[in-house]
DNA sequence: CTGAAAGCGCTTACAG
DNA sequence: CTGAAAGCGCTTACAG
C-alpha cells in the first residue's frame, strides 16, 4: 500500500494540489463545496501530511528538542512529562536527548537537533562547564535553559531560586533549635547544587554559627551517596542533630542510614530534602523536604519556547526565577533539650 | 547567518553536488584528494544536513517512536532511558510519546508519528482494549511490543513472563510459611497486572490454599493506592501474614501503612514488591521483589526493532519472553510461630 | 572517477 | 474562488 500524498488526494477530488494544501492549513477561503469534497476524499483515502516535505518547504518540524542529563532521575522524567504535555498540547512533538552528563554526547546531540531541524531547544545541562549553544544560535533555533544556570547570556531562563531555597531549608533547622547541622551536597559542578549549598552556608551565617567544612559530605544526588553520606557523618565528632541533604533521593538514602544505625528520625536526627518527588511523602518518616514547582518550571520553559517560536515575543531574554517551598512533614522535629 | 547546505559546500569545493553527497555518505569512490578538498570545505564551513531533505528523498528519518503510558513512573522512565541510549548508539533518536493511558492520546501520537514518518516504533500500551497499530503496518512501520501484550499478530513483541513471577513471588511467602496471603493488584486492563494476578492465584492453587476473594484489594500501581489497600487489609477479618503488591511503589506504599497501624515489616507482616525499581533497596525495611530485567526489554526491543529497520531479520514475528528474577531482601521473614 | 538532472511531497508567491 | 509552477535540500539512477 502506497503512501496517500496530496496529489492522490488532488485527483480524486478533482482539484488541483493548491487547492487541496489550502483546505488542510486553512490558509484560503474556498468554495464550501469544494471544500466539503476534498474533506471527504482526505478522510476516505485516510490522508496525513508528510512532515519531512512541509518542514523542508517551511523550515518548521513542530518538534521541540530536550536535552537533559538522566530521563531515568525522577525529577528530570516528570519536567519531560510535563514539557512533553504542554508541547503536545501546542502540537508539537519531543525529541529525547540524554545527555548522561556527558558533554560528549550532549554536543553530539546539539547537532543531532539541528540537523533534524526541531523548531526549537528546552536545555537542562550536563554538569560541567562547557555548553556550547552558539550552533543553536548560529541555525536561528531559539533555546530556553532551564534547571541549572549556563553562563551564556543568549537564551531564556528559568530557574528556581536555590540559593535562597538553601537558605530556607537550613533556617527551618535552625528555628526548630538545631546548631549543628550538617549537609550532604550534590555534584559541585551544577548550579543548583552550588547555589543551595551557598544558601545553607548564608544560613548559618546570618544567625552567628560557625561553618564547619568537616560536617559537608559530597554526594552525586544519588541515593546511594546520601547513604554513605550520613554513616560518615554518624562518626562525626561534632554529632550533628540535624542534616540539610540536597536531594530527596539522597535523603531517603541518609534516613536509611540513620535507621540502620539505631537512631530515629526524627528524634535523634533531623533531616530536611529537597526537590518533594512523589516519593517523598510516602516514605517512613514522610520527608520535611524545599518543593520545586515541577510543573511551573515545565510549563514556563513550554511557554517561553513556544511563544519564541509563533514570534509572540521577540525582545531581549528572560530570566524567570521561581522560588522554592517548605513543606514540613515528619522528619525534621525540635532539637531534643533545647 | 544561512544554513550552509550543500550546494553551498559543492560551490566552494568546485566538485558538484553529487560528489559532495557521495563523500558525505561515502557511497562512492572518490578521488582522494577531491575528497580531502570536500571534507575541508564541509568543515569550515560547520556544514550538518538537512534531516528534511533526506528524509523527503530517502524515506528514512533515523526516528524511532516511543509510545508508552507515563513517563514519570519510574519503570518507564528507566526503559526510556536505555531505549535511548541503544538508540542514540545505532544512530536513531527517539521522540517521547506519552500516551498518559488515554487511548485518544495514544491513537493521536500514532498518527503523528506516521506523519513525522519515524523509521519504526517501540510500542508499551495504554491500558485498555483498544490498541490500533494497523496505522503503522499500513505504512510499513515495524513495530516492537513492549511490556505489556497486546492481541495483535502483526508486532514483535518483548514481554516479562508475569504469569510466572507472580507464581514465584507467592511461592516465596509459602515457602516461609504464610498460608494467609494477600494481594493488592494493578489496573485490571492491563496484562503484567492481570498475569501477575493469575500466577499469584496458581501459587496458591498448586499449594493447596484456598483462594479468599477478599483477600485481594485494587490498586492502580500508584504508592497511594498501596497505603489505601493495606489500610483496608489490615481490617481483615482474615488477618493476612503477608501480602504480594504488584509492584514496588504500591508496595512502599503499603509498607508505610502498616508502619503507621504500628505493625513490624517483616516481623508482623511479609511484604513482597514487583519490579526492583532502584529504591527498592534503599526504603526500610528494603523490599524483597520480584527483578525485572529492564536492561534486557529496553536493549531486546531496540536490537529487534533496528534488525527490522535495517533488514537484518525479514521473516515472522517474534515472541520474546524474559523471567523476572526473585530478590530477597528484608521485608519478608519467616511467619511467626510457623 | 565525476556530473547533470529527476524527483521526494509539500507550501506559497504569482496570476487570473 | 482557483491553479500552474517554482523550489525547499537532499539522494540516486543514468550517462560518460
Amino acid at each position: 500500500m502506497k503512501r496517500v500524498t496530496i496529489k492522490d488526494v488532488a485527483q480524486e477530488a478533482g482539484v488541483s494540489i493548491t487547492t487541496v494544501s489550502h483546505v488542510i492549513n486553512q490558509t484560503r477561503n474556498i468554495d464550501p463545496k469544494t471544500k466539503e469534497r476534498v474533506l471527504e476524499v482526505l478522510n476516505q483515502l485516510d490522508y496525513h501530511p508528510n512532515m519531512a516535505a512541509r518542514s523542508l518547504r517551511s523550515g518548521k518540524t513542530k518538534t521541540i528538542g530536550l536535552i537533559l542529563p538522566d530521563i531515568s532521575n525522577l525529577f528530570f522524567a516528570e519536567v519531560a512529562r510535563k514539557i512533553e504535555d504542554y508541547g503536545y498540547q501546542h502540537g508539537y512533538s519531543v525529541i529525547l536527548g540524554n545527555s548522561d552528563n556527558d558533554p560528549v554526547k550532549q554536543e553530539s546531540y546539539i547537532h543531532t537537533l539541528i540537523a533534524k531541524q526541531v523548531d526549537g531547544v528546552i536545555f537542562i545541562a550536563a554538569g560541567g562547564e562547557e555548553h556550547d549553544l552558539r550552533p543553536f544560535f548560529d541555525n536561528k533555533i531559539p533555546v530556553v535553559v532551564a534547571d541549572r544556570d549556563v553562563p551564556l547570556e543568549l537564551a531564556d531562563v528559568v530557574l528556581l531560586d536555590n540559593e535562597q531555597a538553601g537558605f530556607e531549608a537550613t533556617r527551618h533547622l535552625i528555628d526548630l533549635g538545631h546548631r549543628t547541622i550538617a549537609c550532604i551536597t550534590g555534584p559541585n559542578n551544577v548550579t543548583p547544587s552550588m547555589q543551595r549549598f551557598e544558601g545553607y552556608k548564608r544560613a548559618l551565617q546570618d544567625y552567628g554559627i560557625p561553618f564547619q567544612p568537616d560536617l559537608v559530605e559530597a554526594g552525586n544526588f544519588q541515593f546511594m551517596s546520601g547513604e554513605v553520606g550520613m554513616q560518615k557523618l554518624l562518626k562525626n565528632p561534632h554529632k550533628p542533630s540535624a542534616v540539610f541533604v540536597l536531594n530527596d533521593m539522597m535523603a531517603i538514602g541518609a534516613i536509611t542510614a540513620a535507621h540502620k544505625a539505631g537512631l530515629s528520625v526524627p528524634a535523634d536526627l533531623s533531616i530536611v530534602g529537597f526537590d518533594n518527588i512523589e516519593i517523598a511523602s510516602a516514605v517512613n518518616p514522610a520527608l520535611t523536604t524545599m518543593a520545586q514547582p515541577i510543573d511551573d518550571i515545565a510549563q514556563k520553559a513550554t511557554n517561553m519556547l513556544i511563544e519564541r517560536l509563533q514570534s509572540i515575543r521577540t525582545e531581549e531574554n528572560m530570566r524567570v526565577i521561581l522560588p522554592a517551598q517548605l513543606i514540613v512533614r515528619d522528619s525534621t522535629c525540635i532539637r531534643r533539650g533545647s
